[in-house]
DNA sequence: AGGTGTTCCTAACACAGTTAGGAGAATGCG
DNA sequence: CGCATTCTCCTAACTGTGTTAGGAACACCT
């Protein structure tokens, strides 16, 4: 009966209120953008007054830092279900990340601004922040290698084409789909380019072999 | 001696002070970043107080349109000096084409969020800032249609394949050259996909012929 | 010279993030 | 249980931002 502190208690609470003002920050920003998010409306929404959110952060920016972390970890264990079974053939295989990390980023215009785009005037991730962001990134570069591609250029071409796009859709057709349904192709030609072998039936019966 | 109206010097007095606001936001711009510029400083470069520039702009937005414009328009009048022989080849000329907004882009990271990305919180450029952007936009696109480019799919991923380099570019290694030697090497690969003749002696021979 | 408009000024406001300091509740120990 | 401690939230206030109001000085035109 004695002996487990009560530690505990204090601690998940703290962590309660601490998911609340990062839940009330979070639909803020897809509310009005993730830019012009105030402090005075995250503690209106969680029923606090301004400045008692200093109990938990220690500034505006460290809210941004904290949805910064979240947001990478949440595409990590995103990219680590929808990829668990990864397609056998390398061109499949390369069209599912990229697939997987478009439609992730479109899907919450804020949520990629943030993690993307440096949008955020003075906001700068912390280093452990930082942590989920080149963890994904070194394991993209190491499927990538896997698959066959040896040149680093490739892989920085195939993330900028990636990248590109999704700018392009989120700037230019928002919500709508005119560079979404460019991606297949436009990985199909970098593939192309990079040598991956060609998605026919025989190629891929000859990789399923392995 | 009479007959004419002293009306020009209240103006080009007028448009003086402007250009000098205008310079001050710039150089701002550039020492403390885009989205860091204030009323105040640019106020104080100008040897006013900041209320006084409201006599020339309507609003801090108002100034972030006319640098938006002024962008435009500036590579507008870059890329008409820059292309102004467009090599005959049509993949050289794509090639130029990318390479001449590349290093514009790349050349001034306060005037590419500016153009580019939607990186001011509360800014959008009103539509006669706008128009100049649209126009080159719009040239662009003929020129590639010119260059026998009949999908427009393909102009799009053309866009976003330069977009996505700069942006790679500016954010992970500012200042450095990681992404722009890359450059030809993407086009090149794009170029291929799109059926632009390959840049053999022969097909410039062929080329030339026109 | 006198009337007029332009341009700049000072004073002040609203709203942002942030700090200081204290009250009250929850927690831990005798 | 009773007391000390810590944690959480509050109110009051500060700094810095864009912006507005209203007036004074200057250049201009007749």
């Amino acid at each position: 009966m004695l002996g487990t502190p009560s530690r505990n208690r204090i601690a998940e609470r703290r962590e309660g209120v601490r998911r609340e003002i990062l839940d009330a920050a979070w639909s803020q920003a897809r509310e009005v953008g993730l830019a012009n998010i105030t402090l005075r409306d995250i503690a209106r929404e969680v029923g606090m007054q301004p400045p008692s959110l200093y109990s938990h952060f220690d500034s505006k920016n460290a809210i941004y830092n904290a949805m910064y972390a979240e947001a990478w970890l949440a595409y990590e264990s995103c990219s680590a279900a929808e990829l668990d079974p990864l397609p056998e053939h390398p061109r499949v295989a390369i069209q599912r990340i990229a697939r997987v990390f478009f439609d992730f980023a479109v899907a919450d215009l804020a949520r990629h601004q943030l993690m993307n785009q440096r949008t955020i005037p003075g906001f700068e991730p912390t280093a452990d922040a930082y942590a989920p962001a080149v963890r994904v990134l070194e394991h993209g570069a190491a499927l990538v290698r896997s698959l066959g591609i040896t040149d680093p250029a490739d892989f920085d071409i195939w993330v900028s084409l990636i990248g590109g796009l999704i700018d392009q859709q989120l700037a230019n057709d928002p919500g709508g789909d005119r560079f979404s349904r460019l991606l297949e192709r436009a990985i199909d030609m970098w593939a192309d380019a990079a040598g991956v072998p060609k998605h026919s039936p025989a190629a891929t019966r000859a990789a399923r072999k392995n």
